[in-house]
DNA sequence: GTCTATAAATAGATAGAC
DNA sequence: GTCTATCTATTTATAGAC
């Protein structure tokens, strides 16, 4: 990423970090946040490279000036999502706390991410429900690694005689999918509260954690059936 | 070229009902059907009328004799959808199971309504990341009943003290996201076995409906902690 | 009920001035 | 780096013949 360095270097030079607003960085910066809302509220083919310009507040051929098309920038936020994502699992499997608490960790750490990018969750849904169509290669051995990351946590616990073999791929599912779906459906639990679900809108992200995070050591620690 | 409606109506005059193909119907459920593969498939916005017109082997006008407009047969497809769980749902919790054998039966239902419709997944994950903006009051009402009844099921099993009594909603979101991320992730799995995580493509429905019934037994009839 | 033809708006992307 | 202006393709939707 050269021209990353030199457009923060000459923006720098000439407005040293004044801006106070939320996106107090240059455009492209500007441009991969408007485009990560965009692209989360309507999804790939229904974002719009004139809304994201317009949010980013510049002029849509920017957008072709930064990124080659409207499916590179896409790709461009897909990769710092799971790249982020990937960095946080991966610290806390490289600690010498013990598997139930690692375990903890990469629930804390899924959470953790989707609280810091709003984006992410609907992001996430949407995809996978293209099968993973926009993923390019680099950004798909993140995904993988993350898996791997978690099946590491599993096998460290089984050969302590702790937990029990099950597939992490499985386990997986049932730790990441609860997690997304709470923080992608705070608009939809709102409506569902409306139409008659009492308290749907006003879950804690906290107890969620917990929950999953019990079930999961619940499953794991459980004798076989 | 005028004598294709002719054509068209005299064929099935003299051949009723003999297409053995998969869409055996009239062209309005052709057209629901091409529909749903189509949105889920792209999505609300990614979906075209053009190709759902094609699909269903008619003429893109048909599509506005049959519905009002794009977005009224979406929602005809989602109200499809709910009604369907809903329905699927409320006939176990109306027998006179066990709380435990019924929430294995709740389980069950979510599962055997992704595999047939396998539009549902995609579908319902799209429509969580877009807020539920597409959703009528009436198929918001079914979501909010398929929750109920989830609730009430707990409640019978904690009013038996049998079961803790946790939120509904978390536990509704414990079974329903993993189920759906499953169903839904099939191709993406397949490409995620290819960067390197062996056997993900390959598994087994009723592993998962096993695991997540299991998990969810195990908080609800854990002690307080 | 089904078609052809077309209107009207918007999409992604680019050329070229500055 | 940023803009204006524009090209071309595609979109949803409709009018009207049959």
């Amino acid at each position: 990423m050269p021209s990353t360095a030199l457009r923060s270097r000459a923006a720098s030079l000439r407005h040293p970090r004044r801006r106070a607003a939320v996106p107090p960085e240059g455009t492209r910066e500007r441009l991969l946040a408007g485009a990560a809302a965009e692209f989360a509220a309507r999804g790939f083919a229904g974002a719009s490279v004139d809304r994201i310009a317009r949010a980013a507040r510049v002029n849509k051929a920017m957008i072709y000036y930064h990124f080659a098309s409207k499916a590179a920038l896409y790709r461009e936020i897909l990769g710092d999502m799971f790249r982020a994502v990937c960095a946080r699992v991966r610290a806390v499997a490289d600690t010498d706390r013990s598997p139930e608490d690692k375990l903890l960790g990469f629930t804390q750490a899924i959470a953790a991410e989707a609280r810091a990018r709003p984006h992410f969750p609907p992001t996430w849904f949407r995809e996978i429900a293209e099968g993973g169509a926009h993923l390019d290669a680099a950004t798909l051995a993140d995904i993988a690694q993350i898996i791997a990351t978690l099946a590491a946590i599993v096998e460290e616990g089984a050969a302590a005689g702790r937990f029990r073999r099950i597939n992490p791929l499985v386990v997986h599912g049932g730790i990441v999918a609860p997690i997304l779906l709470f923080f992608a459906s705070e608009r939809l639990r709102a409506r569902v509260e409306k139409a008659g679900i009492p308290r749907a809108a006003q879950i804690d992200p906290e107890e969620v954690v917990a929950h999953v995070h019990r079930v999961t050591l619940a499953v794991l620690q459980q004798g076989p059936k």
